[in-house]
DNA sequence: TAGATTGTTAATCGATTAACAATC
DNA sequence: TAGATTGTTAATCGATTAACAATC
């Protein structure tokens, strides 16, 4: 077991070990090796023994992994083990989306509050929450020891509410909204992006045929 | 300039560059430098210009780049210069998220069509468009000269949708299922999954006062 | 000319992968 | 015991950053 710095990379693949864990567990296997979850998640076995090990000593040589008990323990590296509530601003088709996951998040992570600046969807519900008002982001995220903010207002709000957010005390946030957020260092930020994604897919289509590109000869 | 294997790292960049250029061309900016743009993306200005010059020589030494010009060269690289149509296969709250992003993207990407499996969706409009049953996927996906399909159907569905658009011809996948989706090598997929993003923010949080984590002493 | 900024090489840093002793 | 598989070290690979000559 070591204890340097975990890399961001490491991190972020330990809730993809979690998910197809839970799988398994569903299917009612009880161990598995890294050699099998290599395969079904396309990474190296090297690779998640190193990440896994960076925690823990979860294996057993000769054996592999008892699913239940190491989805225990990502679980508690992912501070999952204790209910983490969420705010939700943003009330548009984005916002009603992923507050859709929250039936799916058997993982304590849950969508407490919505909120929204326009008037037309304010006190309208989204599932069981009704959505409130901006002005009130700051006393409900205190009240409700909220910790997470998520943001799906358009681009030209994103910064605004994430000010919101910092100064009610939230500790990380995820921003819909394909800008580069600011905030203190202390608060982590990860930016969830799809027209990236999509933009950039457009990079490996296939040149179409007939289409001469003259000014690449220089 | 350069010609070696593009690393995706540098592709993923290319957008983030183009969208804050569009910005700042709409702001009547002409010029910009690697700085600027360094400080505003959070990115190193160095890893910029390197980026940049492995398409070309975009810049002027001693001025910066152009705005308009260099627009239109990532746009060029990103094959944004031609439109490419897109399919949606899954017409849920997500889904109706994802086809709003059509007004926004000048950028010539367009969803042209979208699918669903569940009757009661089948013949509903979002925007312009009539959603359609899964079984003209094949068909309309050829017709229309569709190239790229975006998945938003639930987890159980996703690798079968995503058989239906490799049959059909298209040659890249956005996949927001959270599962991995295997497909032919030469189909290129990205996968926008934002639970991950969600769930490993959760790492990051302060751990709740009070907390002791026996289990750690070793 | 002096100041600014690129394009690019070299240095650094970090992440992935291979290999294997330990051991179930 | 023989086979399987971990945890970990060492080797490799790749990406980022610093530095600077070229030049606008």
């Amino acid at each position: 077991m070591k204890s340097d710095k975990i890399s961001e990379a490491v991190v972020r693949r330990l809730p993809v070990y979690l998910r197809y864990l839970q799988e398994l567990y569903k299917r009612e296997v009880t161990t598995v090796s890294s050699q099998e979850l290599g395969l079904r998640l396309d990474l190296n076995p090297a690779q998640i023994r190193k990440d896994l090990a960076y925690f823990g000593d979860f294996g057993r040589k000769g054996i592999g992994y008892d699913v239940a008990y190491l989805i225990d323990k990502i679980r508690q590296i992912l501070k999952l083990d204790q209910q983490i509530n969420v705010a939700l601003v943003g009330a548009g088709n984005l916002g009603h989306a992923l507050s859709n996951y929250n039936r799916y998040v058997k993982d304590n992570m849950k969508i407490v509050a919505v909120f929204d600046s326009q008037p037309s969807k304010i006190g309208s519900n989204i599932n069981t929450l009704t959505v409130q008002p901006m002005e009130e982001l700051v006393k409900t995220v205190k009240d409700l020891n909220i910790r997470i903010g998520i943001i799906t207002v358009p681009d030209s709000e994103a910064q605004r509410v994430a000010d919101y957010l910092v100064e009610a005390g939230v500790e990380a946030i995820l921003n819909f909204a394909p800008i580069i957020i600011k905030a203190p260092a202390h608060i982590r930020i990860h930016t969830a992006d799809f027209t990236t994604d999509l933009l950039s897919l457009a990079y490996y289509l296939e040149n179409e045929a007939g289409k001469e590109e003259e000014e690449d000869v220089k």
